[in-house]
DNA sequence: ATCAAAATCACAAGAATAATGTTATAATTT
DNA sequence: AAATTATAACATTATTCTTGTGATTTTGAT
């Protein structure tokens, strides 16, 4: 088990118990407990946890946004099979536009291979990882740069936007509950919303385990959407509501990822 | 010597001889054959050289963009100490742009040392080296991608730039003559003037080698700038027409860097 | 077509870097 | 103050990168 693995461990022992030992992990894995204050030191400077003595907690600063941190670094198989799914939606040639998230990024490198594509994006992360590539024509948005969300924002981001128009947008969200979608932070939904204005067609993304949370903002009513992506069937109320739309619900599967 | 010293070194002699020997410049590093290979492979991929039977010549597929490449891979010094010389015109609190281009990644490391600092910019190394900089405010200005000068273009770029404005623009060129710079595509003129009309003060920045050199098409006259900096004294005669407008001429020193 | 030089490939040796462990010392808690 | 936990510095061990070697294939010239 290598460095990495045994961090991405760490981080899913705390998402479950809030707290961690450190003599009890250290054993676990066989290694000092030097090793583990320094996996502890470097996710607690990755803002991910907090060192306590004799072990480490969740970050208790923020509430839902920890746990959201935590599960970005998660459920890596989830967001491939979404993003499978999804990239069922894309033919090449197709305008695409992705939003910001980790979801996201996953989603990116899975359309890189449906070119030639347009990709418009204002993910850092999918800027990085597909610029360049031949067949992918790369419309970056600007805005001014959010470090916590990895992604550019603002008004420059929206004008940019009104401006183009994309056969269809992947949007993600952190939170769903009955029909609503949600996100914490204003400027993202401004984003979400104006990709989502600018697209013939929109698709939302959501983990099955954020249906029942919610958020400050409302992000979108989820029969707006053309397409609805998770990885399990939708809990019964949201289900019923959508089921008279014209929303198509789609469940991606786990094992057959290609 | 290592690794990338070398190949830096087999830049430099390209670029001089046109042409360089492969069991030539195997026997003069004291490596064998097969490093070399791997070095001219890697370059070769990278876009620099094109590999021939027995050695490499510089990628005859374009003329002047050719040098202008190498170019791009040498002179650090030059270009440390350009702007070095252009960060002095920057004070803490103020907003910057900056345009594309090697030189100009290397004043965006500058400039993150004058924090607080709001950076804008089409270029993709400054983005990605800037953001999540405490200190500084990056606002990225997207656009279409172009790998070939790491950088967005367009009018997503020039509509956000419309929507900004700085204290001063540092704009660089690969070519100058007489009283002109050029550039040899017209989106990034397109780019690089309208950073310039937003801006309260324009930074001209240029390598004294580029003077000389005239591409397709017209970027801006000097003296349109309220600045030009340089690393040594301008041909006579761009100076003496120089001589009585409002721009100002600095000479950046090489040796006095920081 | 044939031969010699050059290029490629696959693997092994060596160098450089990163990760981990050890021990000693400092800081906290009770 | 004693015990526990954390930090720091250095030693050791893994891992990754770089290079070299020799076998094999390709290329270009005759």
């Amino acid at each position: 088990m290598k460095r990495e693995e045994r961090r991405q461990e760490i981080i899913n022992l705390l998402v479950e118990s809030r707290a961690v030992d450190l003599d009890d992990i250290a054993a676990r894995f066989g290694v000092s407990k030097m090793t583990i204050h320094r996996d502890l030191d470097d996710l607690e400077r990755a803002g991910v946890l907090r060192k306590v003595r004799g072990g480490a907690t969740i970050d208790p600063g923020t509430r839902f946004e920890s746990d959201f941190r935590f599960r970005e670094l998660q459920e890596a198989d989830v967001k491939r099979a979404l993003a499978e799914t999804a990239a069922d939606l894309v033919e090449p040639g197709m305008t695409v536009m992705i939003n910001d998230g980790s979801m996201a990024s996953v989603l990116g490198d899975v359309l890189a291979e449906k070119k030639p594509v347009t990709i418009i994006t204002n993910n850092a992360a999918i800027m990085e990882r597909l610029k360049g590539l031949s067949g992918v024509t790369l419309i970056g948005l600007g805005g001014i740069y959010s470090a916590k969300f990895n992604a550019y924002f603002g008004i420059v981001t929206e004008e940019a936007l009104s401006r183009l128009r994309a056969d269809i947008a992947f949007i993600s969200t952190p939170a769903a509950s009955g029909r609503l979608a949600y996100h914490m932070d204003e400027a993202v939904v401004r984003t979400k919303r104006a990709m989502m204005t600018s697209s013939r067609r929109t698709c939302l993304l959501i983990n099955s385990r954020r249906f029942g949370h919610t958020a400050l903002h409302v992000l979108a009513d989820l029969a707006e959407f053309d397409t609805v992506i998770s990885d399990k069937a939708l809990p019964h109320d949201t289900s019923a509501d959508l089921a008279d739309g014209k929303t198509a619900v789609r469940i991606a599967n786990k094992e057959k990822t290609t």
